[in-house]
Formats: structure tokens, C-alpha cells, sequence
DNA sequence: TATTGTTATACTCTATAACTATA
DNA sequence: TATAGTTATAGAGTATAACAATA
């Protein structure tokens, strides 16, 4: 296979961003064939969780996608059975979500599970660098 | 606006990835609107520029992308008259990719905002930090 | 036999706009 | 009026499997 000049690529934090992310994904799903689950559902299912009772809209809000994007979301987790939309007690027009037992059962499972997986990504680098790997990406995002 | 408990999500590489990756697209997008291309477009241009007459298949690998994708993708950047598919001299089976005189053009003012684009999205880090981040993020996927 | 480009198809993730029921 | 959930729709990005032309 030829060699290619990647040129200035290598040296932008958007492509090095996108490469690793691509790798990081494709480890995840491996990691969780198991469960069965993306990087955006573990995301989730903890939060609901860490936050029992929430609304699509936070959820939504928390994860930072459209509340039209979550309905598919919950109806997929909802449709598995680890999720479920119970009546909200103060606000008739929006369900709390919660994890049913099988969804806390799961989670409890992927928790693990994405551990291994962190230690498989993260395998080269010290703690010291793993803590340095993510204070630099947070303040990519400005906060 | 409630706050949220995200429980063990900040402190994992996956997340901080995602959350990065997605602030930094949509800085990307907005910061190149004017040659209304994406992170993806731009790393083909680059590579197109790079390694003249190389062919679509090359070019997936080299991006880590099906062939069948990158139909689509020179199929774009063909119908704007940025990339042209030339024959290849060898192969019949196979185009030489190049990019067309407009396309070079485009190129050069992309690198101009892109080189805007990472300095506001890194504005932030100090450059031995940069350096830092790509080189935390290089060893991420393995090589 | 193997490879290049292509097509048909499908799946995920995402958003916008408009609707309904409630507030 | 405004908000929560939903639907219809659309677009980007991706892949697999099969095919014709060529190697």
C-alpha cells in the first residue's frame, strides 16, 4: 500500500480529535457488544440514574441534543426495557424517566464493562497523563 | 435551569471526547461557512493536494473510510468543481484524483480559517500545551 | 481470482417545523 | 403565550453486499 502525505493534518487538534474519537467509539462498541449499547446511551442511562424523575428536555438539555433527538432515544431504551417514562407528579405534559430494574441491572454491567474499556484506551498513558488528557480536552470546550 | 448530576461521566476519556469533538465541529463548521465545507471535505481536499493522482480507494484507507463512502463524498466535491476524476494512467479500472484549479484555490483559503479555527478553539492552551494535547490524543489510537 | 468504482440499501445521529396537550 | 412531548421530514455520515469492468 502506498505511503501517504498527510501534510499539515497531523499537527490540527480537530483531526487528532476526530481520528482518536473514531478509534475510542469503535473500542467502546466492542468493549459493550455485551450490553449491547453506544457511547451515547451509557451516557443516558446515567444520567437518569444519577437524576431519577428528569424530563426528555433536560435530559436533552444535560446532553446537549434536541429534545425531538431524545424521543427516539427513550423509545428505543424504553422499547428494550431498561427505561421507563412514568407520569410526572407536578407537570402533566412530561413523563420522569427512571431505570427499570433490568435498566439498573444493565448499567451496573456496562459500569464495569466501561471501565475495562477505559483502561484498554487509556493503556499507555499514566494517570498523571490520563488526568492532563482530560482537563486539556475540557478546556477545549470552553468551560 | 436544574442542575445535573453526571455522575462518573467527567471523569471518563470517552466522554470528554465526544463533548470536545462536538464543540470543535461545530466551531469547524462555523469558522468555514464561507467555503461551506466540513472537517471531513477539508482532510480530502488536503489529501487530494498532497498526493496528486492518488485513487478512491486510497484515499478511503488513508481517511479510514469505505470505499463505497468516498463515492459520495468526491461525488460533492466533483458536482462544485473543487475535485476532478481524471484517468489513471496505469489502471483503467481506477481515477486519478486532483483537485481543480478552483478547488486549489478553495483549499487555500480554507487553511487560512482553519488555521483561525484552531487558534480561537485553542485559545486557551499554551502551544507547549498543544503539542500536549495532540500527542496525548496521537497515542489514544494506539500508533 | 482479486481489485476499482459503483449502486442499492439500510442504519445511526442529528436537526427544524409544526402539531397536541397541558401550563 | 410558553413549554413538554411527538411526528414528519430531511440531511450527513457510515457500512454491507452485489455487480461490471478491468487487472
Amino acid at each position: 500500500m502506498t505511503e501517504h502525505d498527510y501534510d499539515l493534518l497531523p499537527s490540527l487538534i480537530g483531526y487528532n480529535l476526530r481520528q482518536a474519537q473514531t478509534a475510542v467509539f469503535q473500542d467502546f462498541s466492542e468493549s459493550l457488544k455485551d450490553c449491547n449499547i453506544t457511547p451515547g446511551q451509557f451516557g443516558v442511562l446515567v444520567l437518569i440514574a444519577a437524576n431519577t424523575g428528569l424530563n426528555q428536555t433536560s435530559l436533552g438539555n444535560a446532553l446537549g441534543i434536541d429534545r425531538s433527538t431524545v424521543v427516539a432515544v427513550i423509545d428505543k431504551l424504553e422499547g428494550r426495557g431498561l427505561v421507563e417514562r412514568s407520569p410526572a407528579p407536578k407537570d402533566r405534559r412530561s413523563y420522569a424517566l427512571r431505570l427499570s430494574e433490568q435498566g439498573a441491572e444493565l448499567l451496573q454491567r456496562a459500569r464495569g464493562l466501561v471501565a475495562d474499556h477505559e483502561k484498554r484506551i487509556a493503556g499507555d498513558l499514566q494517570p498523571t497523563e490520563q488526568h492532563q488528557l482530560i482537563a486539556l480536552l475540557s478546556r477545549l470546550r470552553g468551560k
